[in-house]
RNA sequence: GGAGGGGUUCCCGAGUGGCCAAAGGGAUCAGACUGUAAAUCUGACGCGUAAGCUUCGGUGGUUCAAAUCCACCCCCCUCCA
């Protein structure tokens, strides 16, 4: 785990992956000088993580090689209250048994990118309901609010589109998060002696605010690095598909399907997403763009990128699973293939669902969910959008004909250019 | 507590008694072209094979007819206190 400490602050320059750092050069030499404690808080917004908290994530994980100690914070606490930080509405509350329920579901997705066994620099993680829990209404207010200023709160970028926009508004509630936050940082460096608070471009506001109370708490400097909001080239958000967000949790997003999202990666932003999101040094990146544009055919650079990403998240296996279906799916037809490769495939997370007999084509493809609806599915099928077995189909209200099943019971249903479902006859 | 403004289909947003399943834009999906790209063009986009059915914060009412009018309720915003 030896790396020259100094480099952690270029390898990031190099992947651009600094948008602010709070301390500038002070901050550098600070990390230069030895190894330091560091953290990065993740709210438990949902059952699982998705890929827009990969970034820090990956980046707690590029300071431990580097030398320094992360502390994962799950925030158990915070993700009670909601971040308005750059959100224009007020978010619903889930109950607390729920978010209780999420950061037990979020802990194990923190801590496979870390490693907590590796001498004095082996992470940790926290959990901030253990510092706010027992805090008593009137001493937090004295003790911590005392050193806000509500002026000062209203001014950040995060929170003034909220309060300027017109007819929405934020809640006290809300607009304490950053006080929050701001404590969690002062107690991390009381307890951990942490001093150096990382997070997405949003967090700005509030990881400030961390150290301005640390400040005056401890009269302590302690330090801020946010990284850059990824962007895409076409302006369309980052991290979301036609299903929704893109989860960590294969449970929730397979393997494949994750892989897929990263070989769909747009060509203007697969270099800079390999920077982003791999290991791979900037230098090796120049390289692969190199041949891309000498090469005049399809860029290499997604399936690299793909590889990678799918291997740190989901581990050689579910790679390995990744990588079948994508094989068996877009290289070759689907009707040769042998009954062990279509287990596999259900095995490996293809989509599968189980029909009974005499199910017509428009039933099969909304059950599946290839189609919203049956009015859908006929536009799909009269469009010859449909592939049942590698044949095109016209006309949706004959059942599936038993005898073309693969194998007596599979059918693969291919619904436009990237759609694959496995269909089994039971 | 007072005064005013507002809640429309995934999002923004028009619609103020019938011509409204509801303009326009965005997002999304599909087809063509391609590299499982980008750009572009075309089509779809509440449910239903259709007749038709169910929608415009909620409930009830007026009317031959309501997203549009009335009553009450819920939620949001602005200003005043």
């Amino acid at each position: 785990m030896e790396m020259a400490q100094a480099s952690i602050i270029a390898d990031l320059e190099a992947r651009n992956l600094i948008a602010q750092l709070a301390g500038g050069d002070e901050l550098k030499r600070h990390l230069a000088a030895d190894s330091r404690t560091l953290y990065c808080g993740f709210d438990p917004t949902a059952e699982s993580l998705h890929i827009g908290n990969l970034l820090p994530l990956l980046a707690l994980r590029r300071f431990q090689l580097a030398g320094h100690r992360p502390v994962a914070l799950v925030g158990g606490a915070t993700g009670l209250i909601g971040d308005p930080s750059f959100k224009d509405t007020e978010r619903n509350l889930a109950s607390i048994e729920i978010i209780g329920d999420w950061v037990e579901r979020i802990k194990p997705q923190l801590v496979r990118f870390l490693d907590f066994d590796c001498g004095a620099n082996s992470a940790l993680l926290v959990n901030n309901l253990e510092w706010t829990r027992e805090y008593d209404v009137l001493g937090f207010l004295r003790d911590v609010g005392k050193h806000f200023s509500v002026n000062n709160m209203i001014q950040k970028e995060s929170v003034r589109q909220r309060i300027e926009r017109d007819g929405e508004g934020i809640s006290y509630t809300e607009f304490s998060y950053m006080i929050l936050q701001s404590y969690d940082f002062s107690e991390l460096f009381k307890r951990y002696d942490c001093t150096i608070q990382v997070g997405g471009s949003d967090q700005w506001g509030n990881i400030t605010g961390g150290i301005d109370l640390t400040r005056r708490l401890h009269r302590q400097q302690v330090y801020g690095m946010t990284f850059p909001l990824i962007t895409k080239a076409d302006g369309s958000k980052f991290g979301k598909t036609e299903k929704g967000a893109v989860w960590l949790d294969p449970a929730k997003t397979s393997p494949y399907a994750f892989y897929q999202f990263w070989l769909n990666c747009a060509d203007a932003d697969v270099y800079h997403f390999l920077r982003y999101f791999t290991f791979l040094s900037p230098r090796e990146i120049e390289e692969i763009a190199r041949d891309d544009a000498a090469s005049q055919t399809r860029p290499a650079a997604q399936g690299i990128l793909a590889r990678e990403v799918t291997g740190l998240v989901h581990g050689e296996q579910g790679l390995a699973a990744a990588e079948r279906i994508t094989a068996a799916l877009f290289s070759g037809e689907v009707s040769g293939l042998p009954e062990e490769d279509l287990r596999q495939l259900e095995q490996d997370g293809l989509p599968c669902t189980e029909i009974a007999p005499q199910t017509t084509l428009l039933d099969v493809l909304v059950e599946s969910g290839l189609a919203r609806s049956r009015r859908i599915a006929r536009d799909l099928v009269g469009s010859g959008a449909v592939l049942v077995n590698d044949a095109s189909q016209s006309a949706g209200d004959e059942p599936l004909n038993p005898g073309l099943a693969l194998c007596g019971k599979y059918f693969v249903i291919r619904r436009g250019k990237k759609h694959h479902h496995l269909v089994k006859l039971v």
